[in-house]
DNA sequence: GTATCATATGAACAATTACTCATATGAGTT
DNA sequence: AACTCATATGAGTAATTGTTCATATGATAC
């Protein structure tokens, strides 16, 4: 079956058979790996929750303990904990011991960018 | 009750009123509102998902039909179909009408640059 | 050692979500 | 008009997730 490039083709139904082949090909070429893909997903969803972008964007300013990121936030510390964990795994943040607290900070600077991309798009 | 400015201050406690002030004050002062930060969660909410990625991803190449973007991804119509209105409601892709087929594109360029931003951090 | 404080964590529960299936809509064709 | 095809959508369901509560850990102070 012919295709024709570049030029869409009205004709053509979408069928099992009368797919538009030229697109649905050169598409499928492109398509980084499905292992790709689904770790993208897995660390856009380390955003995607609205307490996980509060510690973030407390952590934009300074390094903070447990207790105070709580307090700042008006949200349980053990809320707060369980979140830190997921956002350690996903080494978006980093910590050091001070005594008895534990003090939490952004691990790099990739962070702020995708914040701050995002932001630009909420903002409008 | 005094703070130590810039400094942390290791004999302070961390209880209710012995919180590290001066921190949480700053951090408190430059956090965004709390209903930008939310929306904030909910555009990133959009990216945390691998069918969203995958028809992002097949986007960025091409406006396709529902239909191919059915083909191409190997992904039930009908979950394509539920996720595109998803991705129209947020304003993340556009689409045009042609006969039966209705092809949907990206909406601007916001996107492509989120997600090679997000792309940067997983290839690591 | 015991007590206290900051943090971590497991279980339980509620809310959200992404899919499937069945069906509806709506444009084109005859 | 009736029929076909592409897409949309509502209901139902299984899986995931974020919180709370109770408790554990681990460091410091006594």
């Amino acid at each position: 079956m012919k295709t024709v490039s570049n030029k869409r083709c009205p004709d053509i139904e979408c069928e099992e058979v009368h797919v538009h082949e030229n697109i649905v090909e050169k598409v499928a070429m492109h398509m980084p790996d499905e292992d790709m893909l689904y770790s993208l997903a897995e660390f856009f969803k380390v955003f995607a929750d609205s307490t996980r972008i509060k510690i973030l964007y407390a952590l934009l300013n300074s390094e903070m303990c447990v207790c105070d990121i709580s307090e700042v936030l008006e949200i349980s510390q053990s809320a707060i904990s369980h979140q830190l964990r997921l956002l350690k795994q996903m080494k978006l943040v980093k910590f050091r011991r001070e005594g008895k607290s534990i003090f939490y900070s952004l691990s790099d600077d990739h962070i702020k960018s995708i914040l701050s991309k995002g932001m630009e798009h909420v903002e409008e």
